[in-house]
Parts: structure tokens; sequence; C-alpha cells
DNA sequence: CATACAATGAAAGCGAAC
DNA sequence: GTTCGCTTTCATTGTATG
């Protein structure tokens, strides 16, 4: 709390900016958030309840039912990353039946460029003869067994061949086995846990960022799918093949592994360099179908597991993340990876600078602060904070210890110290931050979180931007938009990318707000209102529930969206998750291909009108 | 007011991947 | 050396009932 204090010690920060002292309330017409119910609730438990998660969830991706199927066969079972890379190689024999596009390196061979095991779980599955039955080619035996090995019956195989001709390709079998089906349950969906039971998963308990227990199947999702699928088959032809263009090659290292497959972490973590940087990077390419607007801004952890960041690249036009460390802007660490295409020149910082020391930041922390603690900086501020027991232990050893205390005691204190981010706040005490802390030095106004439990406050602040860094970041949109942005904001959270546009003086005419956990959608609404935001607030629960509809209807109305802008979950990328550190196929973390497609269906709706 | 029960919040313990 | 976490257990608060 010492940076809110007065100038007791004379050497404390002005930070009155922090409360937005200056945004009056509207008493006449304070602006109406629209809340979106949820399309259909009753379609959402029957779904939801007996449906395991992977299929549709591909489905929701713009795959065919039958791909996904032959996907999840092939696979195995689980790795929901290798049924992707599998759907995506799917895709393009689909596209290119002959195999000859006249680009030779994009057939499958031993020596593919991939350079890992990413694909190898389809070695063992005969690529010519899946192209024949994807072709419509293969014999009716041949299609009779490979229905069922996709789940449906052999009576459903055999009708769907009669009914529909010897010479259809599977996957429109499977649609016509599929829509029948379909048409007899009456909405319901395809029977995967009975293709396989044992990845029924039960969930009893509520989970904010759950997709599984409570999966939604929002209307107009199925209407729109067959167009979908059609616009993102391009784009994940594209996503597949990005690697393996010449442009995109390692040069020299004769292993044949793509530059994005080898993507170093820089060191400086500065990106394209810091505002204070005068040889910093003013320009760079960007493919042309990637090109603004509407621009798009996405954003992760930096240190994830291997591959998880060339695939993030490859499904957004191949473009390199901008990694960025906030201790450059802060006084915490925050290594960050930014997927964007907006322009580089002519960044500018938020003002007033934030200070980058911890002292600078917290003065008062001097008194207790010893010596030998010679940390500067913060590191990166999680969600979980440290445990009252640790700090008791730690106070009990600094008591019984002479000053300064020995060196295993000072390599204990420090290792924890670091672990959890303990701040000192009395002789030999030390305590995690305060939540307000934390919001200092992510750049939030002051109490923005406040109001909810100590423990969400933490959790909502942990998964947030750091607003000074992003704000360098999206600064180029205040000339580009001097009249306002119209703003897609996906996984919002607790509004860190509306708050650097605000303090930014980029006035947002339009919000679509994106975001499943209902207190972090009160505290943004309610920053919406108390700043005085005069553009419209339309709130969305779940990225699932994006669709074709809701975007098209919000494209009527205000006429399109300038920025696309989000960061998705994190916790199966994140290194201080021991559970379920499980990549991109997380359950959470997969969530960044809605990402994907939402930007998808938005450019496509766009570049329409 | 006392009790049982439910709901919520806080605390503590949990290593591995890079 | 660092890491936008997860799960279980315990404590506290809220609520319905008598």
């Amino acid at each position: 709390m010492n940076w809110v204090s007065d100038d007791s010690d004379g050497s404390s920060v002005d930070l009155s900016w922090l409360n937005d002292q200056d945004q009056h309330h509207d008493d006449d017409e304070p602006p109406l958030p629209l809340i979106r119910a949820p399309a259909n609730q009753a379609l959402q438990d029957e779904t939801g309840a007996s449906t395991s998660s992977l299929v549709p969830h591909f489905v929701d991706m713009g795959f065919s039912q039958e791909l996904v199927a032959k996907a999840i066969k092939e696979n195995g079972d689980g790795n929901s990353g290798s049924i992707l890379e599998l759907l995506l190689t799917y895709k393009m024999l689909e596209e290119s039946p002959s195999g000859n596009e006249g680009n030779q390196e994009n057939t499958l061979s031993d020596d593919n460029d991939w350079g890992d095991d990413e694909l190898s779980d389809i070695d063992d599955f005969d690529d010519m003869d899946f192209e024949l039955e994807m072709s419509g080619q293969a014999s009716f035996s041949k299609k009779l067994r490979t229905l069922e090995e996709m789940g449906f019956s052999r009576d459903a195989a055999s009708s769907a061949i009669e009914r529909c001709g010897e010479d259809v390709p599977i996957f429109e079998l499977a649609d016509s086995i599929y829509a029948a089906q379909t048409a007899e349950k009456e909405g319901g969906v395809w029977d995967y846990d009975a293709f396989h039971s044992d990845q029924k998963k039960e969930g009893d308990k509520y989970d904010p960022f759950s997709h599984d227990n409570k999966r939604r199947r929002c209307d107009g999702a199925s209407s729109s799918h067959h167009r979908s699928s059609i616009q993102m088959r391009e784009r994940l032809k594209r996503a597949y093949r990005r690697p393996t263009t010449t442009s995109r090659r390692c040069g020299g290292d004769g292993d044949a592994v793509g530059e994005l497959d080898n993507l170093n972490l820089p060191n400086p973590m500065v990106g394209f360099g810091l505002p204070t940087d005068s040889g910093r990077q003013l320009y760079r390419d960007i493919p042309m179908e990637a090109q603004g607007p509407p621009y798009f801004f996405y954003e992760n952890v930096a240190l994830t597991p291997k591959g998880v960041w060339p695939t993030i690249s490859r499904f957004l036009y191949g473009i390199l993340p901008e990694f960025v460390d906030s201790k450059y802007f802060a006084a915490a660490c925050r290594k960050r990876g930014y997927i964007h295409n907006l322009p580089i020149a002519n960044r500018f910082c938020l003002e007033p600078i934030p200070p980058k020391t911890i002292l600078d930041a917290f003065p008062l922390a001097r008194v207790y602060w010893p010596t030998w603690d010679t940390r500067t900086q913060f590191n990166c501020l999680q969600t979980c904070i440290g445990s009252a027991k640790l700090t008791e232990r730690i106070r009990e050893k600094l008591v019984a210890s002479d000053y300064p205390p020995p060196p295993d005691v000072i390599r204990w204190v420090m290792y924890e110290c670091k672990k959890w981010n303990l701040t000192w706040v009395g002789q030999n005490r030390v305590a995690p931050l305060e939540p307000d802390e934390v919001e200092f030095l992510l750049g939030f106004p002051r109490d923005h979180t406040r109001g909810v439990s100590r423990t969400e406050r933490y959790k909502s602040l942990g998964n947030s931007f750091q607003v000074d860094t992003v704000a360098y970041q999206l600064s180029v949109l205040k000339d580009l938009y001097p009249n306002g942005i119209r703003v897609l904001s996906l996984f919002s959270g607790i509004g860190g990318a509306e708050v650097a546009l605000h303090r930014l003086g980029i006035k947002m005419t339009a919000v679509l707000s994106v975001e499943i956990s209902p207190i972090n959608r009160t505290i943004l609404r309610s920053w919406w209102e108390q700043t005085g935001q005069v553009g419209e607030l339309e709130e969305v629960d779940d990225v699932q529930c994006v669709d074709d509809a809701v975007l098209e209807r919000f494209i009527a109305r205000h006429g399109g969206f300038d920025l696309v802008i989000g960061g998705s979950p994190c916790n199966n990328l994140a290194g201080s998750n021991r559970h379920h550190r499980d990549g991109l196929s997380g359950e959470h973390s997969s969530l960044f291909y809605h990402y994907f497609r939402i930007l998808d269906v938005v450019k496509h709706l766009m570049a329409r009108n």
C-alpha cells in the first residue's frame, strides 16, 4: 500500500492517474451494456452432459465429423494436438486428392520438413488408401469398412452407399449418415461416447474455464458450418504448409527444420526494440493475407512447451511472435509472446512511465529490505501467492540466524522469495504482494478488481496483460483511428486491452467482449461504466458461442471490427502448472483455435462487405 | 436462537519442463 | 533459475429450518 501513500518520504511517485478520476459519471444515460444470453440453454445442457469434448471441439474448428472420427481412430486416444495435425493433413489430402498441385514439397514423405515426430502417428496408415477413399475411388467393401471404423453401423454405412452411390467420396457418405442420424435424434450429436467411451469425462464441479462440463452448442453454428468449413480449408492448408515453403526454410544448418520450428527467445527480450532504443526496428513484412485492417493482436506466455509457438504462428499467417519481457516497462518480469499485424513504427509509451524497480515502486519496503536481497524487480506475477506458513518459516529461520545470515539460509530465503514474489514488510518479515500492489505493477487503475474475493483478484490479475507493455504495442492505433475503434476482445479477462486503449486515449466506439468468467465480466463492465465510456459494450460469455451470426450482427450494426485482440488461456502451457501442462492440446489452451477461427470469420465477413 | 447443511474463501502441498 | 497452476483440505460465512 505504500505506493499510494503521500510524500512522507519524499520519494513516492504520483499515482493519481491510476484512479481515472477525470472521468465523470453520466447520470442521464449511462451506457447500457448489452448482455447476450446463451443462445439455447436447453440444447447446451443436453449436449454438454453426454458428449465428450473432442469431437465437437474439432467440429467447432471447422472439421467435419468424419474427418474427426478418422483422426481420432488413427491417433489412438488422448492427444488432441496430434489429432489436430492429422486433421490438417487430411484436409490437405482432401483438397488435392491427386496429390499433385505442383508443389511437391507439400506431399507427405519421409524427408518431410517437420523435422520432428509430430506426424509420426500417421506413418502406419496408408496414404494412398485414404486418398482413394476420399476421392471416391475405393471399392464398396473398402468404403464399408472405413465407415465402420468411423463408428457407423454396417447397416447405416451400406444404406448410405446405396443412397448416395458408390462413386461419392467417403466424407460425403459419412455426412449423409450423420445427417440421417441427426434428423432421427432431432438435433442430437454424433455419439462419440459409444465410439470412445473411455474418453468420457464426468464433470461435477463448476470450473469457469472448463468447456467440457458445460459445453455450449449455439444456434446458427451448424447452419453456417459448411461455409465456414470451406473458407477455413484454405487457411488450414496454409497453416499446414507454412513451414515447408522455401521462404521459411532455415538456411545453413541443413537439418531441414523450418525457421518456425526453431523459435528462439531473444535475449534481451525486447521485441522490435524498446522506446529508448534509437536503433529499434521500424518495419517488417506482413504477408498480404494477414495485413490489416482488421488488425489483430494475440498474446500468450513466452515459455511454452516445445512446438507451441511455431504452431500458433503457423495458424496466424506465419507471423513470428514478438517476445517482450515487461520488466522493461514495469517493476515485474512478464515474458510474453505477441503475434500481431500492427505497424511497429511510431510507437509510444503510456504516461506516466511506471517505476521499474521494486524500491521505486514501493519506497517503504526499503526500510526492511536486507542488503543481501539483491532483487531489483519481481518475477512474473502469477495467479497464486505464497502461503502464510512459508512466510512464518522464513521469519523463524531469520530470527534464529545472525546478521547477515549464513549463506545457506540466504540461499533458501532468496529461493522462496523469488519463487513467490515475496516482499519485505517488517524486520525478518516477508509477505506476498497485496492485490492492489499487483494492480499497480500490471498498470491497472487502483482497485480495478476490488470487490471480489482476494483469491479471485489474484487469479484474475495473474491472468492479465501488463498494460504498459501491451499499450506500447497498441499505441500505433491512435493515429490510425482518431475517431475511435471497434474492438473484438477475446478472452477479455479484467479488460487489459480495454484499459490499455483507454489509457492511450483511443476511443472505443464499440466493443464485443468475450469472457467466460462472470466475475471478470462484472469487473470489466463496472470499469466501463465508471470510466464514462460512450461506446457500446456487448458481452458474450464463451468463445465457443461466437459464431457467424454473432459477428455478422455486430458488423451489421457497427460496420466491422478494427481490432481483434486477446490472449488465450495459458494454463496448459505455463511452467507452473505441474498437473496438466499439456501444451496447445490442453483443455483450456486449445481455445486458442477459437481465436484463429473467429479471426478467420471476421476477416471473411469484412472482406465480403 | 441453535443447528445442520451448503456455499464460498483461504491455505497448503503438490514437481516438471524448459 | 524461472514459471498468466491445480487439487485437496480446512475455515468461514450464509441460509433454511425448527
